[in-house]
DNA sequence: TATTCAGTTATACACCATGTATAATCTCCT
DNA sequence: AGGAGATTATACATGGTGTATAACTGAATA
């Protein structure tokens, strides 16, 4: 019941650091080439702790994939977004932003499948994954309401979010870059994607469409 | 150094079947919706052998996981490919294509999303799902040359196949579907994509799309 | 019937990774 | 000096992969 006067806040920063270092390691091992090789063990060696000190930070492996996740979207990711606010119209800022998600994914493209991967099989952080991912759902939207819809965009305008969401995904970039080229040298790919999606005249007469699907 | 007339071809018919009672429990597995509860182990349990026997067919998990796909791509994600070419014309075709890839990534949602996650972190597996996706791609390229390409696509003529084989990716049904839709309800809205892409007069002149430019 | 061989099983083992528990140690602040 | 919080060292339980080996089974053959 006394009361203590005790730091606890003085070495904050310092316990913070060690935690700061585990994450910069963490995103290290994830974006080395080793496919398959990220182990708590790795990571702790990296940091020049201990697999304990690891534990003690984060409870579980997917805990600190989870906020290594959070750190990088937040910081590296969407780091630009205010600059993106600063187009002139939509399909500048919506330019923008498929660059400002290029050169991310180009940087962190083997943490990225990884992370997929693991998420893939383990259910809590699939849902941070999840959640991470409406944070560009939102930046979508907040272009969306600033700059004003297209008005005949080849999609519903109810989808329109949710295509605009697939066209920048990391998946997206992944797989149009295949084996032999690079997130970032598809971007301008990507941009006419989203042009054509965009600007495309709406065909509201569904007559012709010749279906037989089924 | 005897000559030996040995079964060897009678009894093939009995080994192949416990081969396949294996890829079936297997596929069986995958698609229970625990996520990540695939082991070597629940596979033989569930496919009536033992741990021993998966390891005598297949030598190891990666390897096991790569048949299972190409059995499952090859048996029922393209096996309605000669009903496509049915169809009358392009417009037709690919929408075939995206029912038929939609009821594919449908039934088996859990095992595509274990499968991507695995072949993440498994190099070997890897190698052999960008090999089994070529199937998807070639599945493409055959559609194009038998129904002709667009006269006026939004994208490029040399991108086109990339384009629609990202849309027609598993990744897209998937996020485009998220937690509250299947990837089957969603074929429309790949449809009215890919119809986007396609029918969108070419927009030779990047002078702006016609936008409100607040 | 006895043999023979493929495939299967039973069993044991090595290895690695996750996660938990506990006591010892270090560091910095008062 | 003393103490609290963080870190370390160490051990352990668990579960999965992959390898090795000997025993077993069943069916075709001689």
């Amino acid at each position: 019941m006394t009361p203590r006067p005790y730091p606890k806040q003085d070495r904050k920063h310092v316990v913070d650091a060690g935690r700061d270092k585990i994450l910069a390691a963490a995103a290290e091992v994830l974006n080395l080439d080793d496919l398959g090789a990220f182990s708590l063990d790795a990571v702790a060696r990296r940091a020049g702790v201990t697999r304990m000190t690891v534990y003690n930070h984060f409870g579980s492996k997917g805990v600190l994939l989870g906020e290594v996740f959070d750190l990088l979207v937040e910081r590296d990711a969407f780091s630009g977004m205010p600059t993106v606010f600063e187009a002139k119209d939509l399909g500048g800022a919506l330019d923008a932003l498929v660059g400002m998600l290029g050169r991310f994914y180009d940087d962190n493209r083997q943490l990225m499948l990884k992370m997929v991967g693991v998420a893939g099989l383990d259910p809590d952080l699939d849902k941070v994954l999840l959640e991470k991912n409406l944070r560009r759902r939102r930046g979508i939207e907040a272009i969306l309401a600033q700059f004003g819809a297209p008005k005949s965009p080849a999609v519903d305008r109810s989808e329109l979010v949710n295509t605009l969401d697939v066209l920048l995904s990391f998946h997206t970039f992944n797989s149009l870059a295949g084996p032999d080229r690079t997130p970032l040298e598809v971007v301008p790919h990507v941009r006419r994607m989203i042009r054509g999606i965009l600007g495309a005249p709406a065909k509201p007469t569904p007559k012709r469409t010749p279906k037989r699907a089924r």
